[in-house]
DNA sequence: CAGGATCCTTGAGGATACTG
DNA sequence: CAGTATCCTCAAGGATCCTG
């Protein structure tokens, strides 16, 4: 298995870096959770506690958890208003607005083959 | 909260039926194995031990899990060769094919901003 | 070959309490 | 209010074996 790295060009070596990044960067964002939050997020600038609410089912855990993450990969901007009690505001940035495109567009597909789907569940119940 | 059945007319009834399923429709289809499934399989049909090389990573429970949810919701069509050994075969529906291009177009986002990723993610590294 | 069934382990994720 | 830390539970998911 060590043996494995000396075959193919350095060049190779690049694009399967650059595979294995987008596979793990695909992993943190293809979740529920995540996509929830960024079609919440949208064009607004939300508070943690509005998120919160907004993203309904979540728990506390979960979204600070996924927010991190957001952050840490920059698709969502975190600002801390140095104010007691403090207030923390998340927004997408420009990644994060660009994936949120994909994300609408996943969200109309569910809505429009909500009838489809349905019936096949029934078609399958059997 | 039983009351609850009593607020609201009929059509919000329906409205937050429909919500309610989209919202787990959703989650099923808004998880990892479910969209590398959607985007291996493309334009192709594939067999399940082709699949399973293809999807790399996927155990042979979450394949043949992640496949039967995907049936089950009408995305993806399963045809059985009754010859011995067994042949399956799995090809995208209509539904399916639609899902399919918001994922290409998430997986476009991926590598469109490894680079500004792979910055953020150096920063935040702190 | 496809895939169910079973067992077993790990970690996702919830509830709670504590801090700045 | 936002966030971390801790504990605890249950289910996701892997490995393995068995069948048509």
């Amino acid at each position: 298995m060590v043996t494995k790295q000396f075959k193919g060009s350095p060049a190779d070596a690049d694009l399967r870096r650059a595979d294995s990044l987008a596979r793990e960067i695909f992993s943190d964002v293809a979740n529920k959770w995540a996509l929830l939050i960024i079609e919440a997020l949208g064009e607004r600038t939300l508070r943690f506690s509005e998120l919160r609410d907004e993203v309904e089912g979540v728990s506390h855990k979960m979204l600070t958890q996924n927010l991190r993450m957001l952050e840490r990969n920059g698709l969502v901007e975190r600002k801390v208003h140095p104010t007691v009690p403090p207030r923390v505001e998340y927004t997408l940035t420009e990644p994060g607005r660009a994936l949120r495109e994909t994300v609408d567009t996943m969200c109309d597909w569910t809505h429009r083959y909500l009838g489809h789907i349905e019936a096949s569940r029934r078609r399958f119940g059997a």
